[in-house]
DNA sequence: GCGACAG
DNA sequence: ATCTTGTCGC
């Protein structure tokens, strides 16, 4: 087996809590990116009720074809038995094993990362897409469908309003309107990227769907809806 | 003690 | 996350 670059995964609830404090202090909040060629999209669902977690990374170049034109490069799932349960603010113990299984496997180098979940929107600033982005040591992002902490104002109305999204007097990410009418996405910078940076790509991402194509087609994937 | 709580 | 049909709206 290999050594593990950060640490192992089986580790009692306090443990994994002390190890997000040390790890939160290796996390980059300023740019550090490669120009982009290939953005990756994570996401991880199950099957079997729950015993089989199921990961899905989708590739997309960059820049894509025509204004709606995304070409898929790559798409990877990868299975692996369910190891730890669904605890608040501890989601990456139970994600990010087979997440990287599902990295191992891919072909494609991506510059950016995008994964459906908090980045340092967490309230040891250690959500799942820094701590991958750590593991990884790439650029992430990430963006969640609803909130795990911080307060924020109602965002605007029309596509690309947001409001910021702060914790004490700390700005720990974004509350986009990724579409009108529809519940806004919490944007937040996983590693190495700023939010500003990192609002920036989501907002380049977007369709006509709310979640920002990286993501959405992960989505599809992780679920088995996508093809 | 009483809520809140990514996926 | 997952279990699930129809239905309202652009």
């Amino acid at each position: 087996m290999t050594t593990s670059p950060l640490h192992d995964w089986n580790l009692a609830p306090a443990e994994a809590i002390a190890l997000q404090r040390r790890l939160a202090g290796r996390v980059e909040r300023a740019d550090r990116l490669a120009e982009v060629r290939h953005i990756a999209g994570v996401d991880i669902g199950f099957e079997e009720s729950g015993a089989i977690t199921r990961a899905a990374v989708v590739v997309l170049a960059w820049p894509r074809g025509s204004e709606r034109e995304w070409t898929v490069v790559e798409r990877v799932v990868h299975r692996e038995p369910t190891r730890m349960p669904y605890v608040p603010g501890l989601l990456s113990f139970r994600e990010l094993p087979a997440a990287l299984g599902a990295f191992d496997e891919l072909e494609t180098q991506p510059q950016l990362v995008m994964v459906d979940g908090q980045g340092i929107a967490h309230p040891r600033r250690l959500g799942v897409a820094s701590h991958l982005g750590l593991w990884l040591d790439l650029p992430t992002i990430g963006v969640a469908k609803s909130r795990l902490c911080g307060r924020h104002a109602e965002p605007g109305p029309e596509r690309g309003d947001w409001t910021p999204l702060t914790d004490g007097h700390e700005v720990i990410g974004a509350v986009l309107r990724s579409r009108s009418g529809v519940k806004p996405v919490f944007v937040s910078p996983g590693h190495r990227i700023s939010l500003p940076t990192a609002l920036d790509w989501v907002i380049h991402c977007l369709g006509r769907t709310k979640l920002p194509e990286p993501t959405r087609l992960a989505d599809r994937l992780a679920s088995r809806r996508g093809q």
